[in-house]
DNA sequence: TTGTACGCGTTATCAT
DNA sequence: ATGATAACGCGTACAA
């Protein structure tokens, strides 16, 4: 039964022989405060095991140490990556992540931010810049740092830290042409406006080339899966057998195709190229190796904490777009036979 | 410049014509105010837009609406599909979760139980059952609902929500053993408790059965990944090259150990069955398709929270053990030849 | 069923 | 550099 009372700023205040707001003063501002009593304050504290009482000080201060994160999956390893770089970041920096999931629905985006804008929160991250006037609007108003993940665009809220999907998907398609492919197609799932621009730049960059046919473009709304891109591909294949190449919108779709392509006795990288997008753990690890795209995920999940974190220590409000940019990694999956030979 | 004052319930409570705490009562008791009372009080919160204050209220009730959750990974997709059930499961139920990381190091949890602590939780929720002393003794103390998940045993906190990782690898490798492997071997990675107790079902029921071997358990203490599924086995082929079916701590090991088969040109499953453990989505969609034993990690999520609520709204503290089992999902990966004819 | 008085633990403001 | 006082917005306890 711990049913002691609570240890209150009274009770340190007391036993270090100050007033309470001293004792405030000493945990918030220590270089405000005398080191005398400063050295007495922190005694008293460990010896009662003062801790803060949150509530009580966002009542008083108006502010809280909560920093929002507004995600649309939580079973998504993209964001699993992205969340483990905030969770990292803060450390024990004395605030608290409350994670909010969207589920890819633009009303249950308002939600969470009408629900973190009521809390007068240290900080908000939030997935992308496609937000709905109404969640717009409550980023706008808010008078917390603000950042924006995932994407790169020209008109941040306040900052933003991410890539630009359209320039990846560019740089992807590219490399597939570079390699030889000539009737490229485009595995697409969930279609939420990432992967919409990611799909805007494969398909530029196939048309520019020449090797762009909408036949070959098969898409779905739903979530993406390995078990998705398996079908998709068999959707695809059933459509417009003479594709050569398959840029996929994630990785799990990408993997999918793999296997179907092996389950159809389709040569890879031979008869078919297959390149995935944000080079999680397992491509490189696949068989064969598949191309990815790789994304700064953990990064930009550290960098955005970090941001919140230095803006709020400096008071200041900056703003910011940083792209974080990305990587083709080519592997044997788009490895047309000529490439290979210099690997033999 | 939205520098209008918050809306409290003063503000309500005047423009009803009732006083504050009749609206308080409204909000939270509605059938303990007048029907009348109960309207007007409804309209004025829509028109002044009046959200509550978690601090003030929490502040006032001694009690927060925050119900935290401890997992020792967030780039797990198994705890990302519990992390799902959790978040689809608490709704607008107006709880807030806080998740907290322990990155399996127990003073990690310790930190975070702490810190849960002394936040008077609304309930917490926390992986499995093998708590250091210290947080034990944090969780005995806490005066909410408590929730161990993902394992289960017979001595829970309060409520515990879980299978037997003990009899899960049990089935496990009596299905490989049926199958006729008689060279059995185990992949690990990390080996945390939970894993420790599957190693041990295994090995229990592999040397009962006369097929187990010390040489052919290879682990790392690293973290689990499809390229260290791959690795893993590679060990294991140059230690000893007769064994002739893997069971794998999970599905990315067992992911790794599919594509190094593969890479070694040895059949699966007719040279080497491989088993993995959970049965993530991307099992089924493998070529060979992978067979694993399925976890009820969405349900646990869901039951975990919904036994939290159920709790709140009822007032009780139940103790209960409930174990949501687990299913073997036998695949190709484990047909051996004679199996695979029936399919054929 | 509704209201009054007070306190929750902290910080802001203004003094000293 | 330190302190006194008054909020912050709500819920509890008790009263009506």
């Amino acid at each position: 039964m711990t049913k002691e009372k609570r240890v209150t700023l009274d009770d340190v205040a007391s036993l270090a022989g100050v007033s309470a707001i001293t004792v405030s003063r000493a945990l918030r501002q220590p270089d405000v405060v005398s080191e005398k009593v400063r050295a007495r304050v922190e005694s008293a504290v460990r010896r009662l095991g003062y801790v803060p009482n949150p509530a009580a000080r966002q009542l008083a201060s108006g502010r809280s140490n909560v920093i929002g994160v507004v995600i649309p999956s939580v079973t998504n390893n993209v964001f699993a990556d992205v969340l483990r770089g905030i969770y990292d970041g803060v450390g024990e920096a004395g605030y608290e992540i409350q994670l909010a999931n969207t589920r890819y629905a633009p009303s249950l985006e308002e939600n969470a931010l009408r629900l973190f804008a009521s809390q007068k929160p240290a900080g908000v991250i939030v997935t992308g810049f496609d937000q709905s006037d109404a969640s717009a609007d409550l980023l706008a108003g808010l008078a917390c740092p603000v950042v924006q993940i995932m994407d790169h665009g020209p008109t941040p809220a306040q900052m933003s830290i991410g890539f630009s999907h359209f320039d990846a998907a560019v740089a992807a398609t590219r490399h597939l042409i570079d390699q030889g492919y000539t009737r490229l197609g485009f595995l697409g799932a969930r279609m939420d406006p990432r992967t919409q621009k990611r799909f805007n730049g494969f398909r530029q960059t196939a048309m520019l080339a020449g090797v762009y046919s909408e036949r070959r473009v098969v898409t779905t709304p739903e979530a993406s899966s390995v078990t998705k891109g398996a079908a998709l591909l068999s959707d695809l294949l059933a459509i417009a057998p003479e594709v050569d190449a398959v840029f996929c919108n994630n990785d799990d779709l990408a993997l999918g195709a793999v296997f179907e392509a092996r389950r159809r006795r389709l040569s890879v990288p031979g008869e078919l190229g297959i390149c995935g997008f944000n080079d999680l753990e397992m491509m490189a690890a696949a068989e064969p190796p598949v191309t990815s795209v790789r994304t700064p995920r953990l990064e930009m999940g550290r960098r955005a904490i970090e941001a919140v974190l230095t803006s709020l220590a400096a008071g200041t409000r900056d703003t910011a777009a940083i792209d974080l940019g990305f990587e083709i990694v080519a592997r044997e999956s788009t490895a047309r036979a000529s490439t290979l030979l210099f690997h033999k």
